[in-house]
RNA sequence: CGGGGUUUAGCGCAGUUUGGUAGCGCACCUGGUUUGGGACCAGGGGGCCACAGGUUCGAAUCCUGUAACCCCGACCA
């Protein structure tokens, strides 16, 4: 075994080994989540919060760019209101929380902890929305929600779990579909030139959409060991919610009018996305734009004169463009290098008295790990060019990979074979009926991840029926 | 919610079979020597043994119950 594939943290247990382990391990050791004493609950720590903060910064930037209005509604819904778009109860009952009482006294109605805001959204809009003059409306929230889940992991199903939430309103269906889409768009950029991680779009079928939607459409992104992960979803509700809480205005015509509606999220789960498309054996692997540190700066034998000097020289000059952290604890450099590596930091600096003897720094990839010695005159230009190069790898990296775990099938007994030996995303033709979604689940555990607008024809019959079938499926385990 | 497992120092574990003063490694603190891929020596601090009951002269250990977490399913972002 080489240096450079030696295992640097021999307290993360290898992806092959146990995958499953492998996320908890990072998790724990990069030091983003603690568990907490709340039933199926974290402690969000500042490495993991800070990564959090950063893709809501860029996110929000976005949406405001695009016209949206932060807002906040109350945490609790009342029972009736929640009751008041049928297919929409149906799906969340199951898992909230209620509050029955208040101090001491039970309260007359009972409260359940918002699952999701559409209920409360709506109710407002019904107050707010009087004229086609007042369209469209294009508010969004930052909140934690509620989910009261049987089983959860870190960042990936959590009881609470923070997430953005839009929620528009607009006078036409065409609008509301436009909005849709738009908004669909916006996070697959941002995964894909952010996150650097690839993503399928594509439209959910109707066993798969949201409660009370229209259509659901979806980004799904594929993980190291084989399981999709529901990256972002947008819905078009149509006017159904709009008939349910009375959302109507006024036209120029004079006439009454139900709104068309939107929603949208993406929460901390795209966090377990970033590590399980990014992470290898040494730890987290963060993508240069949201990781809370770019660049570790590990001055080498520091004790000597001038090598503290120079490093926080260096600090100084790269934290105007770059998120830079100096170490100058007492740890050994070598602890240093691999701890940085293995809380996924981009680009390490390290610069000692040989360097400063030849004015020049050494620069270390997360990716490659090469080693690039660069004049310090330049080293703004240098830093940013690899920072760039270190997203298009990770992101040329991943792509690889999905491509890799995704495969055809034209028949059943190929498909079952696939989805039992390999895992990924299966292509496959499929009839439209749900039956078969639901015998494709109860045979592999698969299921549909997303109709794909890049449509293609890999067979003219349904993967499990054989029947005439149009449509592609991206079929897969999922998280 | 079903099936399996775990819970002893911050982390990883031993000790539980056969009850008798709570241990090891790492981490942490002090001092010194080190410093280009997880340094070394010496000294030191830290535990209601998950929680609640019981049995016993005596419980980490035996008996009841509860909780949290992990893994595999079912349900979901």
């Amino acid at each position: 075994m080489s240096k450079k594939d030696k295992k640097m943290v021999e307290e993360i247990t290898s992806m092959s080994e146990d995958f499953a382990q492998w996320y908890t391990d990072i998790i724990k050791k990069a030091q983003l989540v603690e568990y907490s004493g709340v039933r199926g609950c974290m402690v969000i720590q500042p490495y993991g919060y800070a990564i959090w903060e950063n893709i809501q910064k860029t996110l929000d930037a976005k949406f405001k760019e695009l016209g949206h209005e932060n807002v906040y509604m109350p945490m609790f819904i009342p029972e009736s209101l929640l009751q008041r778009e049928k297919d929409h109860v149906e799906g969340f009952a199951p898992e909230v929380a209620w509050v029955t009482h208040g101090g001491s006294e039970e309260l007359s109605e009972r409260l359940c902890v918002r699952p999701t805001s559409e209920t409360l959204f709506c109710e407002h809009y019904s107050n707010v929305i009087h004229s086609y003059r007042d369209l469209p409306k294009l508010y969004n929230q930052w909140c934690s929600v509620v989910r009261w889940e049987k089983t959860t992991r870190p960042f990936l199903r959590t009881a609470e779990f923070l997430w953005q939430e839009g929620h528009t309103a607009h006078a036409t269906e065409e609008e509301a579909q436009e909005e849709t889409i738009r908004m669909l768009n916006v996070y697959a950029d941002f995964c894909e030139n952010v996150l650097a991680i690839p993503v399928i779009k594509g439209r959910k079928t109707d066993k798969e959409k949201f409660a009370g939607a229209n259509a659901t459409y979806t980004i799904e992104s594929m993980m190291h060991d084989g399981k999709a992960l529901q990256s972002g979803t947008s819905h078009n509700f149509g006017d159904g919610f709009a008939k349910a809480f009375g959302i109507q205005y006024t036209d120029v015509n004079n006439e009454l009018k139900y709104v068309h509606q939107t929603s949208w999220g993406v929460s901390t789960r795209i966090i377990g996305a970033i590590i399980m498309v990014h992470g290898d054996d040494a730890g987290l692997k963060l993508p240069p734009k949201i990781a809370p540190v770019q660049v570790a700066i590990i001055p080498v034998a520091q004790h000597k004169e001038g090598v503290l000097d120079k490093a926080n020289e260096l600090k100084e000059r790269l934290s105007k463009k770059f998120r830079v952290k100096l170490d100058d604890s007492d740890k050994s450099p070598g602890w240093k290098f691999s701890e940085y590596e293995m809380r996924g930091v981009p680009l390490r600096l390290e610069i000692g008295p040989k360097d400063i003897e030849k004015n020049q720094a050494v620069l270390v990839s997360r990716v490659t790990r090469e080693k690039t010695f660069v004049s310090l005159d330049n080293i703004e230009e240098e830093v940013e060019k690899m920072l760039e190069n270190i997203h298009n790898q990770m992101y040329d990296a991943a792509l690889k990979s999905r491509e890799e775990k995704t495969s055809t099938a034209k028949t059943y007994d190929e498909f079952k074979q696939i989805v039992s030996e390999k895992g990924g995303f299966i292509k496959a033709m499929w009839c439209g009926d749900v039956k078969c979604e639901e015998k494709i689940k109860e045979d592999t555990t698969a299921t549909s991840r997303c109709m794909p607008f890049e449509q293609e024809s890999v067979s003219d019959k349904c993967v499990c029926c054989g029947k005439p079938a149009k449509t592609l499926v991206y079929w897969g385990k999922a998280y």
